[in-house]
DNA sequence: GCTGTCATTTTTATATACAAAACAGGAATA
DNA sequence: TATTCCTGTTTTGTATATAAAAATGACAGC
């Protein structure tokens, strides 16, 4: 009956509300755009070659991810950050991973196993820094890096505490990457990740949560002391 | 400078969009659209008297409270159900909320402690059932139910924590809705509810965490032996 | 009798045009 | 001088019109 079979999702984008999502979603999280500061709709549509229509669609989308905020009758802005809203986050995150992460621990599949495994050995493979001599971001490195947490995670069982833990390692994700980067070149993350994966294929729950957590806290304490975020306080 | 102190928050409704997402919201968590039903454009715009352009916004923001499913290119429908997704929602509410109501128990502020004795009093002092002798859903229990809960993890002090547990919150009231309130007529809830004060009240933070976990559970377990919901399975 | 194709119809998604609200600057007034 | 009021401009939010995709249904071929 139905002919099309809807190739249009594997193309490059489905609808242009959701490819506008998607791109404004990746300048968000990548710290392209300054928090509070205005998201004109005319000027933005124009810079995305698109109507108000659909790009105001993706803002909503991105208002429920905490991306964006709503002012009724004034438009959108990138959502704001403080030091408190960083520690807020880091707590509910080490909260909610190490939930998840003892609840994947708990059910250890076979599966879960073998794509941890996988996603620490490309991760461990893979150089933070282009250039070895200075720090030059490696475009590669973070989704590797989100896809090994998510793995650690990902047999807990529970769709909705994954898109939870998800949603704050987004937020977390923008507080790195508007801080300045150089600061994550000399420290012992790759350490850390090993030591992780060690913890948590050896059944050591209590030791993968305080390694997980503390990697968590670790991070935060470094954007918090970034002074160009958060001047003064 | 500004003359007009933006009253319009404060009438009825602040922009068309935001007081359509209020109104399909209360309806869909009032259990009146079925699940996996379509919502077509068109003609909710003209039951709602209004356009596409605002109703198409409400529902993005739908999405994103997982009370609406959006089919690329080809609309939106009502959020499914199922035994396991209330499985899932029922855990990750005991994970989240004991987790909330350990931090707000610890944290025990006098005005954590007042609201909460308060919004239990109205609570308790208000009938669940409109009639005496049969069960008549009266209307003003709901919401002061819902004020109590929220009363008791109020004061865990993470507001990420907090809107996630209101996520799954409005999740469960949607499925208690479809599914027969008159199974909830005679159940002691009053009672649940008042050994949850006082466990809470007195410090007793294991005791107020089982019960409430059991408070949830039990409410989940009458939802999936309704035989309306889940027919084989 | 079933399957696959094609044209028709319906519905979704987008662009554009319009109305209403917020903003900004200056004039008038105390 | 500071505050209030007024007015023009900009920008948001909504309605409508159009294009594009999916659902529908009839019909031919095997």
């Amino acid at each position: 009956m139905a002919r099309t079979p809807a190739l249009a999702t594997l193309n490059g984008a489905a609808t242009r509300a959701t490819s506008l999502y998607d791109q404004l979603r990746a300048d968000l999280l990548g710290g392209e755009l300054e928090p509070g500061s205005k998201l004109a709709i005319e000027a933005l549509a124009e810079r995305h070659a698109t109507s108000a229509t659909p790009l105001r669609e993706a803002l909503n989308r991105l208002v429920s991810d905490g991306l964006v905020e709503r002012r009724e009758q004034r438009g959108f802005v990138v959502a704001g950050i403080s030091a408190q809203d960083l520690a807020e986050i880091t707590q509910a995150r080490c909260w909610l991973e190490t939930i998840a992460l003892r609840e994947a621990m708990a059910a250890h599949t076979t599966a879960w196993e073998e794509a941890l495994v996988l996603a620490h050995h490309r991760l461990a493979r893979t150089p933070r820094s282009l250039a070895s001599d200075r720090f030059e971001d490696n475009p590669d490195w973070e989704p590797l890096h989100r896809a090994f947490h998510r793995a650690l995670i990902s047999g807990c069982g529970s769709r909705w505490l994954l898109s939870f833990c998800e949603q704050l390692a987004d937020q977390h994700h923008r507080y790195r990457r508007l801080s300045a980067p150089r600061a994550f070149a000399k420290r012992g993350v790759k350490t850390e990740h090993q030591q992780l994966l060690e913890a948590a294929l050896a059944g050591r729950a209590d030791d993968a949560v305080a390694l997980l957590c503390q990697h968590f806290e670790r991070t935060a304490r470094i954007i918090r002391d970034d002074p160009r975020l958060f001047a003064a306080a």
